[in-house]
DNA sequence: GCGACAG
DNA sequence: ATCTTGTCGC
């Protein structure tokens, strides 16, 4: 198992990031045996300060039917600044909190950010994927690195992202008329898996269920409406 | 040096 | 990410 300090300074988490990109490992994933699908997200209360509590949700779905399995939440404080780039090193470690107190395991994790379409290839799902070896799935609402070609105005429809001539990602489309969203790579995935799953995980909105859950339920956790256990 | 810049 | 109500459109 892989496991790193957490207090570091930026410039070395870049060199930490350079290093651990080399391990992620792209390939097939068997979407259609996947049943337990994880969504995760942070909610942080207002002023961004270094010691902004912060609370860590991960939402645990069941295929096909998205029914929720499972959430935890966890409150904490953020010590690491918001960097682009830099995102996991601020987010992973409530997470990593959070995801230590499920009961049960998940088959894929969904994060809220960059997978491989990162300067260094190695976004936040990359990050939570690696250090918890899981398959796991970037799902962002806008974009880091790359450029996509327009996306048809069709549910399903994507385009590729490219970055400095190379594939990195999906921009695709889950809802017509709203933007789409980006898809990318983690680790123990490949696009076009990651890109099937997260249609698979497609409800009314322009995002997929698990990132849409988590993102309600750590909302509604900040504002005090659903008690941490 | 000038922009771009996940959440 | 967060500060915030109503309003236009599907």
């Amino acid at each position: 198992m892989i496991q790193h300090a957490w207090n570091l300074t930026p410039q070395e988490a870049v060199q930490l990031q350079k290093k651990l990109a080399e391990k992620v490992r792209v390939e097939p994933l068997d979407v259609e045996n996947v049943r337990l699908v994880a969504g995760c997200d942070i909610s942080f209360s207002a002023h961004a300060s270094a010691e902004a509590p912060v609370f860590a949700g991960i939402v645990v779905l069941e295929r096909p039917q998205l029914t929720l399995k499972e959430r935890v939440g966890v409150r904490t404080v953020a010590s690491f600044p918001y960097i682009p780039g830099l995102l996991s090193f601020r987010e992973s470690p409530p997470l990593l909190e959070a995801w230590a107190r499920l009961s049960t395991h998940p088959d894929v994790l969904i994060a809220d950010g960059q997978g491989l379409a990162h300067p260094r290839r190695f976004g936040i799902a990359c990050h939570l994927g690696l250090l918890l070896n899981m398959p796991s799935i970037g799902v962002a609402k806008s974009l880091l690195v790359g450029h996509h070609e327009a996306v048809p105005n069709d549910v399903g429809a994507w385009q590729p992202v490219v970055d400095r001539g190379e594939v990195v990602g999906a921009a695709l489309r889950l809802k017509q008329n709203v933007a789409p969203i980006y898809v990318s790579v983690g680790h123990r995935v490949d696009l076009m898996s990651a890109i099937r799953l997260v249609l698979q995980c497609r409800g009314l909105t322009r995002l997929p269920e698990p990132t849409r859950q988590a993102h309600l339920y750590v909302n509604a956790l900040r504002r005090g409406e659903i008690p941490l256990d």
